[in-house]
DNA sequence: TACAAAACTGCAACCGTTACAGTTTCGGTC
DNA sequence: GACCGAAACTGTAACGGTTGCAGTTTTGTA
């Protein structure tokens, strides 16, 4: 028995781990100062690096290209999404259970200034822009399978796979009009008529 | 009145236009023969430069990218999406149009040995996969105008961008299954039911 | 024939990204 | 508590895509 194993909710992370998430943040920060202060294609990885202290080798090392230095946290996206699926109230459809969590998570009134300002970058820089495209658009994979297994079906399923597409694409869709909250009901009517009585065939839960 | 009205058969273009053209082309062909001998990221766009005996300053004026040089022609793959829904035979639905020009175009055996070469450089490349993906899919506003003008909505219509879009997920979707034909008549059949009563209630034509 | 626009050239530079070879720091082990 | 290997980090140098620039050649046209 040691002691992180009495004390789970002390940081059962050593001084090395500590430290990397440090720097990582150091460097996340740096990077969305400056991007928001002069643009993203104003500023160079190594202006990012110098700011943080850090050389260019050691921002690679935490962040696979200059993009990802924005879009920290894409985990935490598409766990939400999943769980959104997997954990939906006994009795409401899967699709339901997207429709509710496009409605509360992607149109919300954003209040947070940084969030805010950080969509304005991402809104006016069209290299963040398709980059959060293709991001989004891998979780599609992940999504299909989740709706699978809760409808039973193979993890290829085709009508499993193409659902979580389509609904990927609601963000892109709705974006820039001015009922977003209309736009994605419309969207989400016309893929539960597509999809009704293909997925109910099989139970779900 | 000038020659080149005298004559519409013969090039109306000059020399000029000629030179340029056969200038694009000299450094098309090296590229797609440099690509498919190497691989795509071991021949380098001074390589390509070299092979076409220009200088890299003139292949970067006929193309904006080293991807694009693989992807010559895109404008046509859009002239055949769009002409596809507008000249569709009398009574045919936009979907059923679309419906068969995916089975006609996009499912096609392929039997010419050149194009078979290129789709598998592309197919075994993944910044030429994303990069045609980019590509497609910036089709989607294109054909949503089309979509829209031939069901007399508005040009920016939610439900003909995001039929548009749909459809154009279909080779995505279907990319690598063992029947694809039937895997584009399932979602096609999807999209049939969401969109049912609604496209057909506006006439078209 | 003369002139302006367009095509092309060579070169140098910027930037994202990676390889490399070395140094420091840390965690666990005898 | 010293030791060792792994992991984090460093600086430098390079590669490859891309662009800017200043100058040359070619071409259409007045």
């Amino acid at each position: 028995m040691e002691y992180s194993d009495v004390m789970p909710d002390s940081p059962a992370v050593g001084r090395r781990e500590r430290k990397k998430a440090a720097t990582r943040q150091a460097i996340a920060d740096a990077a969305l100062e400056l991007f928001l202060e002069h643009g993203f294609e104003r500023v160079s990885v190594r202006d990012v690096a110098e700011r943080a202290d850090v050389s260019t080798t050691t921002l690679f090392a935490h962040f696979p290209g200059k993009e990802a230095l924005v879009f920290d946290r894409e985990e935490e996206v598409e766990a939400a999404l999943t769980a959104a699926v997997r954990e939906r109230p006994e009795g409401r459809s899967v699709i339901e259970a997207l429709r509710a969590h496009a409605l509360e998570s992607w149109v919300r009134v954003v209040s947070d200034p940084r969030l805010d300002q950080l969509h304005a970058l991402v809104d006016r820089t069209p290299a963040l822009r398709e980059y959060a495209e293709r991001m989004w658009m891998r979780h599609a994979a992940a999504l299909g399978v989740v709706i699978a297994e809760e409808l039973g079906r193979e993890e290829d399923d085709l009508e499993c796979t193409a659902l979580a597409r389509f609904v990927l694409e609601i963000p892109t869709l709705v974006q820039g009009r001015h009922d977003p909250r209309a736009a994605v009901e419309t969207v989400f009517d016309l893929l539960i008529d597509g999809w009704r009585a293909r997925l109910d065939s099989e139970p779900a839960h």
